[in-house]
DNA sequence: GTTCTCTATAACAAGCGTGTTCTATAACGT
DNA sequence: ACGTTATAGAACACGCTTGTTATAGAGAAC
């Protein structure tokens, strides 16, 4: 249940083809061919891109005709997101005050 | 200058040994002997995990004595946030007022 | 049912990553 | 200078990843 997904999630973000597949179906749902076209490899390739980015969580497909559609799912982005937040106060000290705003109170005017 | 440093980023982030180190460095300085005795791998082995961190930006490193100390530099890991936060929209519709927030305006109330 | 289209799998090659052990280098203490 | 401590590098093994081409499978159209 704990099963470190951090490290398939990491993992398929590592790879530029990939990053760039999942920007594309952050415009809509596509078949392998069509996400296959803009890049400059195989389409056995793309497809073992999308059984990489659908072992990490990252998409999830559906049939439609003789295609296979590719849907962006973001959760695990988030939970990447949620990992590297540890962080923010290293780089950035708002990180306090954006945080204050979240928790969901009355935001305060910045200076007194 | 444009270098694809979340290639290297992404996927220095995607071993887990890598990740607690990191872990470790936010909480101080360290060096490669104190960071090596908690895990069950070689000297030589974390010697090459700091220098993958190393190449990514993520430390930085310096000496004391015969020590090597490592340094946290978060700043890759808010390139990587950045990136991420494209996504933020598909996993939740809060991210726009944060955004909002974060443009550097003053803060409204929360209700007019 | 045959054919066409779309996608996945098989089989292979090459490169990279991670781990090991052994050894070299660098800084300090005496 | 010499020894001790701390770290890096060399050499090697092995598995994983990515890419290729060729082929198989699944569904639609006719």
């Amino acid at each position: 249940m704990t099963m470190d997904r951090l490290d398939a999630v990491f993992g398929a973000l590592a790879d530029p083809t990939r990053r760039a597949i999942l920007a594309r179906l952050a415009s809509g749902d596509l078949a392998v061919g069509d996400l296959a076209a803009p890049f400059p490899v195989s389409q056995p390739a793309i497809s073992r891109h999308l059984k990489v980015l659908e072992g990490a969580g990252l998409i999830s497909r559906s049939r439609r005709a003789t295609a296979r559609l590719s849907h962006l799912e973001a959760e695990p982005l988030r939970q990447a997101t949620s990992w590297l937040a540890r962080y923010q106060a290293y780089w950035d000290e708002r990180y306090d005050q954006l945080d204050e705003v979240l928790a969901g109170l009355e935001p305060k005017p910045t200076d007194g």
